[in-house]
Formats: C-alpha cells, structure tokens, sequence
DNA sequence: CCTCATATTATGTCTAGACATAATGACGCA
DNA sequence: TGCGTCATTATGTCTAGACATAATATGAGG
C-alpha cells in the first residue's frame, strides 16, 4: 500500500470511528513521517487531501488538528429525468406543450429567453411538468433544437459546458390547472424543483419542475473524507 | 502568486468559461511545467487537486482531460432550525411533547433506541415537527440528556463526532393531527425531510422532520472547481 | 485481418533538502 | 502588569531527480 494513500485512510478511520474527536490535535508532520518511516512531503501530502476533503484543518505552527464536522451538509443528487425514468423500467416520453421567445419577461432570466413547457411522462402517466427559460444570449443555439423530439434538459447537457447551479426545493399545492396536468391523485401535495444554472456569472437557464410529492423523492447524501 | 495556484486557476477558469471543453486534452505536465517555468511535481500537484476537485480527468498514458460535468449534482445545507430561525429575527423554542423508550420498533433505527417527538417553534408558532429516534447502543449519553431544555439535534451535534448521513425529500401532505400542530395554514402542503446517520456503519439517528410548505425551502448549490 | 507480446509514454508516487510564511509563546522593557 | 519584539516552530511550497505503473500504440506472428 502506499505510504501517502495508508497514512490518509488510517487518520480518517481515526477520526470517522470517532476515536480522534473533533479539537483533537494530529501529530506533526515530523513525527508522522518518522513514524510510518517516509519523508515529510509524503505525510503533507496525506495531511493535505484529509483538509481538501474537510476532515482536518491545519494552522501555520498551531499544527493540523481534527475538524469540527459541518452542520449539516450533503451533495443531493437530481437525475436526469429520462435515465430515472427508464431506471424504474417505465417508457419515457416528453410532451411539448408550448415554446415561444414573445412576452418572455422572467427575473431569474433576463435578456431575450426561450420559454419551453412540457411534460415528462412515465409509462403514459405525467410525472413531472416543466417550465423552462432558456437564454438566447447564452445559448443562441436553442433556437434551431427541435424541442418536441427531446426534453430541453437533455440537449442542454450536451450543449452546455461546466456551469454552476442553485437549486430550490420546496412543497406546494398545485394549482387546478397542473393538477389536472399531472393527474388525478396530485391535488394534494408536490415537490417543485427551481434551479438556476449559471455560465461565467451569467445566467443561462432557469427551470421550474413539479413533481407528485406520492411519487418521487429527493435524496441527498453525506460521506466525509476521501 | 503560487505557481501551483496560478496553474490550477488558470486551466480552472479555462474550463469554466467554456473555451476549454468537456472532453478536451489538457497538455501534459512536462508541457506545463516548461510553459510556466517550474517543476513537473509542482504541474503534477496543480493538476491533481483538479482532478480531485471533478474538474479534469487524468488516465496514466492517455493523459490529462477536462471532465464532463456531472449530470446534476448540488451541495445541500440543511442548516440548524435553532440558528435559522434566529437568523430570521423570530424567537426559537423546542417543545418536548414525547420521549420515551418503549415500543421503539423502527426499521430505520434497530436495537434499543430512545423515541423523541416534539416542535420547533419559531414566534410562537409552530415551525416544524420533529420525532426522532436516537440508538442508545450508540448513544447511552442520551438517556441522561434533557431533551425538554434543549432540542435533541441540537444536544447530537455537540455529542457525536464525524457520521455519514442520508437524506430524503418529498413533499406530503399532513395528516389531521400534523395539521393541527403545524397550524391554520398546513392542511396544504408540506416538505418532509427524513435523515438517518450512521457512524462506523451502524445507526446513530432517525429524524423526520415536517415543514410547513409556505414557509420553508431547501437550497443546494453546485459550484464545480477548487 | 486478427491477436498477442512489447515498447513507449504520461501520470503516480516518493525522496531529501531548501526556503517561505505565519502564528505562537517567551522574553525583555517600560 | 502590560506591551512590543523576536526566536521558534509547524505548515506551505518548491525543486530535481528517481522509479513505479498502467494504458496506449506498435509491430510480429499467425
């Protein structure tokens, strides 16, 4: 095994098994590369992926010392709706309602946008609706996709580099008009999904989803270190 | 400024800002090394927190590519309902209305555990509901806790060292007696959040909370890169 | 044309040493 | 006692070189 790898996963066992608490102090550089017989770079390097990973935190002098954990934190992960929709062995299908460039006056989207509504439909049932807004001078391209064959979300990830997100998550009440789109059981309560997604500080989509609260969930995990 | 800094930022924003591309050759450390005037190790060390960041992809031999970017993914921050609320300027304040040890049987939670169900309240009004189990192989503190005086999430995180955690989300709505603790304005809708945390491989915790939908939301974010 | 062995190559890891930097604690002075 | 200064110390960064490793590309043989 190596060195650098043995010294890092035998500290975070340490601390994960919660043997070292939080405050505690690591040995120094020195005395872990003396003891586990490498070179100092060696332990700093191992030293230096556990505070990457947010496990320790080290301070000039002070020395390198077992980190507080965070609140409360967790990467969630929001699937592709088609491949989730496909992983549950149901057909998946997309209904494009409307898309249109005029009247287009949204906040968390400014300049001229395209606006895309549809549906995401599981084995002929609605799923999930969609209301995007995608912005022309960010993405001139959307204007020569063919919406009606393939979910605006889909052609974007391949259209769309590296980019930044926020996502808000909240329950609503439909209203009577989505609740007849998503069918007969929806009236009582859905999961709406806003995210935004950022280029280079600009924004180049905003999509509002609505889920059946009885059938679909969010799931977010925490696993800390490397 | 850093070299090894000056590399990582710049290939970072490179790949940020779209010029370079998902799937796009890096040049090799030698390359970089002789472009910037330093070491192959200090290329290698910029190269490699990239890669540990999700940015870049690195293959022995192949070489060094810009990362596609994962489908979507967000770090989601479930903050402390104490400071949230206090955040907010209300006052905040915990009611114990169960806690017992009895005919705890949870599937979530196995072995002995300590069932705690109670409110958040922020102003005086009902902010969220909470029951909680708490595993008292893991936990035998608890028992000697005060879980009227303070909020048993609130007493955790100052008991429990590094876990893992797993969250999930969905809408629902209340049954009558939820709605009547949540208040007036609940029976519509509400965001269910339900988190077990482990440590070590066993359950330390089960909690579902239960917010009401109008007047709270998640946030997660997801900014790629160091 | 296909398959398998081999050479090449880019990353992966490590060393021993050097100098930089920042924070702490001790010391001396007022 | 209080305060400023300075030496100490642990981390931060870098170098030049060495060897390991794995995957690709190449070429030989069938």
């Amino acid at each position: 095994m190596n060195p650098a790898r043995r010294i890092r996963d035998e500290i975070a066992a340490a601390i994960r098994s919660g043997e070292w608490r939080p405050g505690d102090r690591v040995p120094t550089e020195q005395e872990l590369a003396a003891r586990y017989g490498c070179a100092r770079a060696t332990v700093s390097k191992a030293l230096g992926e556990l505070a990457a990973s947010g496990l320790v935190e080290r301070r000039r002098k002070a020395g390198t010392f077992v980190a507080h954990p965070p609140v409360h934190s967790a990467v969630m992960t929001v699937p592709d709706l088609a491949e989730l929709i496909a992983a549950r062995g149901e057909a998946y299908r997309w209904d494009l309602l409307l898309a249109d460039t005029d009247d287009v006056g949204e906040a968390s989207c400014p300049g001229p946008a395209l606006r895309i509504e549809g549906v995401h439909m599981a084995a002929d049932e609605a799923f999930a609706l969609e209301r995007r807004f995608i912005a022309l001078d960010e993405v001139p391209e959307a204007l020569g996709a063919d919406f009606a064959a393939e979910a605006p979300g889909t052609w974007l990830l391949g259209h769309i580099p590296w980019t930044q997100a926020r996502h808000v998550i909240r329950a609503v009440t439909p209203t009577r008009k989505e609740a007849g789109l998503l069918g007969a059981g929806a009236a009582a309560a859905c999961l709406e999904l806003d995210r935004t997604t950022w280029r280079a500080g600009r924004v180049v989509t905003h999509v509002r989803q609505l889920f059946r609260g009885d059938r679909f969930d969010l799931v977010a995990e925490f696993n800390a270190g490397p």
